[in-house]
DNA sequence: GCCCAGGCACTCA
DNA sequence: TGAGTGCCTGGG
């Protein structure tokens, strides 16, 4: 990895396995901005960032090479190696091998634990562009501008907001659970001190919260504490499991889960990362058999 | 007009 | 303990 700062922007080059579209539009996060073919608007941890992708380089803008280095290196992983788990990956069988390659470029963003979770419990049994708009409206209400976005909420600007108020934003029967996430991060779901519990114990710390379950969980775990042992499974990825692995059965979550460990080990985040990109692009297992 | 969407809680055996 | 069902809302 080089980059190179001119002109308050960062332009790197010799990076490898980072694709910002397939990133970005692989499941993970909800605040991002398609505003050309090969750009995009991302809104996180504090900034609106643009990125421009072009055949061998990447420009990221506003951006110096403090921000850089401070806040974006960790936030799209750039120092972990890709290569090496697209390795592991590729030899665990074909089927993989074929996922990894169809989404080489996908890296696991460390979004922050607070927006990942309320996000992630915004999303159940809803669709991503209403996902959205809804966190949009969200921190367009509670959260500070920047450069004429709205930057996701700090728990200080939720703290006083009621259940009445999330309802108002459309979040229908989740807004009892948002409120319920407020009451309890205050209190016994501390996200700063679960940073450095074991990811059982903070999954199910997380559970205690009303409107979280093993899902929702998994994927606050997974992108916003990076714990890439997990296998969040969401009906995307237990039919892609369905149709690749158990012949078009019907198969329950924890037979999948035994399934992913057993084979993915410590990796399967990522594994489940390719597979859910490969099948919703291609629509695999979209009609059940 | 009905069905579904990146789940979960609640109820009832 | 497991299966069945309802849920806000908007788009197809």
């Amino acid at each position: 990895m080089k980059y190179t700062e001119t002109d308050n922007k960062i332009i790197l080059t010799e990076f490898d396995s980072f694709n910002i579209e397939e990133t970005l539009e692989c499941g993970q996060c909800f605040r991002f901005e398609k505003t050309d073919p090969l750009k995009y608007e991302i809104v996180a941890c504090g900034r609106v960032l643009n990125i421009w992708q072009q055949e061998d380089k990447m420009i990221f803008y506003p951006c110096n090479t403090k921000d850089f280095e401070e806040i974006w290196i960790d936030y799209f992983d750039l120092n972990t190696d890709y290569n090496a788990i697209k390795e592991k990956l590729s030899k665990t069988d074909d089927v993989m091998k074929r996922a990894v390659e169809y989404a080489s470029g996908i890296r696991i963003l460390k979004q922050q634990p607070f927006e990942c979770l309320l996000s992630f419990i915004i999303s159940q049994n809803n669709n991503i562009p209403r996902i959205k708009g809804i966190i949009g409206a969200l921190s367009q209400k509670y959260g500070t501008e920047s450069d004429g976005k709205w930057l996701f909420p700090q728990y200080e600007q939720l703290i006083n907001v009621t259940e009445e108020d999330y309802f108002a934003l459309k979040m229908g029967f989740r807004a009892k659970y948002m409120f319920d996430a407020m009451q309890k991060i205050g209190t016994e779901v501390n996200l700063e001190k679960l940073k450095a519990a074991q990811t059982d114990e903070l999954r199910s710390t997380l559970m205690l919260i009303k409107g979280v379950g093993q899902k929702v969980a998994d994927c606050t775990l997974m992108f916003g504490f990076g714990r890439c042992e997990v296998f969040p499974t969401d009906v995307w990825v237990k039919r892609v499991m369905e149709h690749l692995y158990f012949d078009g059965k019907d198969t329950d979550i924890k037979t999948i889960h035994a399934f992913a460990k057993q084979r993915w080990g410590d990796i399967a985040g990522y594994a489940q990362q390719y597979l859910f990109y490969y099948a919703r692009t291609l629509k695999i297992g979209k009609n059940k058999s």
